[in-house]
DNA sequence: ATTCGTAATATAATACAGGGAATAACGGTA
DNA sequence: TACCGTTATTCCCTGTATTATATTACGAAT
């Protein structure tokens, strides 16, 4: 016997992306928290985008995107001094970080909710 | 008398984008469903794409992304007759629609939310 | 038979982001 | 002084994604 009509359809994934904007557009983002992360593991910019597979070029638009939209800079960096150079996270780009892995883990709740819900 | 120290900071706005994934990638989004929408109002795709500004070529691999994913299709469409041809929507494609939306609609919510709760 | 407006499809053109290479500045180190 | 590894910045190139163009098919109306 056949329980009542229940198709067995098929599954979707509800996905999406989530950001933090400021004046200049984006302010922080996956990407760019990560590469936070990384620029504090490392203690360098150039560190940062060797651990990622991202260019310099990219990494450093994308610190001087984040620094001109805070009002006390996320990274600060510096040129020479025994390995050539380095950068650090200020206190504010610490704080960045987990306020924005706070927003990412209840999006990622969120979406599991509706997924759920709207199951067709 | 000045009260406790609380800055003016910055107005960041919370942003994302969310969509509905099949097994071929994207089988819902914000721009599919509008589509789905003015080519309900239409009857016809290319009636579509001129309301929206989009490229008949795009809506159209759109459309058939959209039918492909689905067990059922969501436009039906028909070449020739009075005005040269058609598409229509399927009652499945009328349910899409509203899914979306309502999906769409909490994850404003939650935006609307979490920007209030993360005052830095 | 011809015309008309659309669907359906292929191909060409264009725009744009992203990456690579190159270069200068910097300041400890050897 | 020369060297080294990094930050900082510009220029150019290429792959990709989007748009535009062109073509064929279709069926009703005239």
């Amino acid at each position: 016997m056949v329980k009542k009509g229940k198709t067995t359809s098929k599954r979707y994934r509800f996905k999406g992306r989530i950001w933090i904007e400021g004046e200049g557009g984006t302010f922080l983002g996956y990407g760019r928290v990560v590469l936070l992360e990384r620029i504090k593991k490392y203690e360098s910019i150039a560190g940062a985008t060797r651990s990622i597979g991202m260019s310099y070029r990219h990494a450093w638009d994308l610190v001087k995107s984040m620094n001109s939209q805070s009002e006390k800079p996320l990274v600060t960096a510096f040129t020479g001094g025994r390995r050539g150079g380095g950068a650090r996270l200020t206190p504010d780009g610490e704080k960045a970080i987990k306020l924005f892995w706070k927003f990412y883990e209840d999006f990622r709740n969120f979406l599991q909710k509706e997924e759920m819900k709207f199951r067709i």
